[in-house]
DNA sequence: AGTACCACCTGACGGC
DNA sequence: TGCCGTCAGGTGGTAC
């Protein structure tokens, strides 16, 4: 479930896990995950260093060894896994890194649509991928100007990553449900007051998410992720929820406290 | 610039 | 039990 929440628990995953250890080797299962670097390229890259550091920037997760920056993306499905020795890889494993000292990290991708890529200038590569700023870290200032220069309906410009990155289907859904707004309002009805408290509330959303470990059934009743799997009703007021396609996605909402009129 | 649609892939799930 | 259609939380391309 890869977007700003899971990929950020992933960070932490990997942070407490898998630095400095030096690595031997690195299996590709299929080029079919590889973006722009081939994986004798990867492969060679990343021998006998150790990953340094990790940071992330929308839902990319980048992982820095000397001399370049490793970028794993987990498209609609994905985890990352670090193992020990005996412990057994889990399915739908794509890459493994493999240690030194016998412990592994698992790069899980069920779909496949997930990419691993490699870069040695950070910034170009989030120039050449058209992102925006980091949806959990830009300050109000900055989010009013780019996101009160959009047109059209709400949900579509929360998920474009260009204008800010880390929001996709579920979270934009989550936030637009904790404001009572329909996914489908434009832009253009929001005030000033508005785009500041949309940029609160995705803050606080994304926030509350982490904490949470991205993990639905650890989120408290009032989230909307949890009642996802529809048939469900609202945990606000008890209304039945409903499916909504908005430009190609299903959104999750509220009729009742959703309502396209205010 | 926004929207709508398709393609990329695999596999979980519900209906029969 | 097994087959089949449908659907899934992303991104990138096209055409309008």
């Amino acid at each position: 479930m890869p977007e700003l929440p899971d990929v950020e628990i992933m960070r932490r995953h990997l942070y407490r896990t898998s630095l400095h250890r030096k690595i031997e080797r690195t299996s590709i299962a299929t080029d079919k995950i590889l973006d722009g670097a081939s994986r004798q390229l990867i492969q060679a890259h990343l021998k006998d260093q150790q990953f340094e550091t990790t940071h992330r920037h929308g839902k990319y997760l980048f992982v820095e060894v000397d001399g370049g920056c490793l970028l794993l993306h987990f498209g609609m499905s994905g985890d990352l896994r670090y193992l020990h020795e005996g412990d057994e890889t889990p399915d739908h494993t794509r890459a493994v890194f493999y240690f030194k000292d016998g412990s592994r990290l698992a790069y899980i991708s069920q779909r496949m649509l997930g990419r691993i890529s490699w870069t040695e200038d950070e910034q170009q590569f989030i120039r050449e991928h058209e992102l925006g700023p980091d949806a959990f870290k830009i300050d109000a200032q900055t989010f009013i100007e780019r996101f009160g220069a959009k047109r059209g309906a709400i949900k579509p410009a929360l998920m474009d990553q260009s204008t800010v990155a880390g929001i996709g289907n579920v979270y934009s859904d989550e936030v637009l449900f904790r404001l009572g707004w329909h996914p489908k309002r434009n832009v253009e009805s929001l005030s000033q007051n508005d785009l500041r408290k949309l940029q609160r509330t995705i803050r606080k959303v994304l926030q509350e998410a982490i904490e949470y470990h991205a993990d639905p059934d650890a989120m408290p009743d009032r989230f909307l992720l949890p009642h996802r799997d529809l048939p469900d009703d609202c945990p606000r007021c008890g209304h039945k929820l409903k499916k909504l396609p908005v430009s190609g996605r299903n959104a999750i909402l509220c009729p009742k406290c959703q309502s396209l009129s205010d």
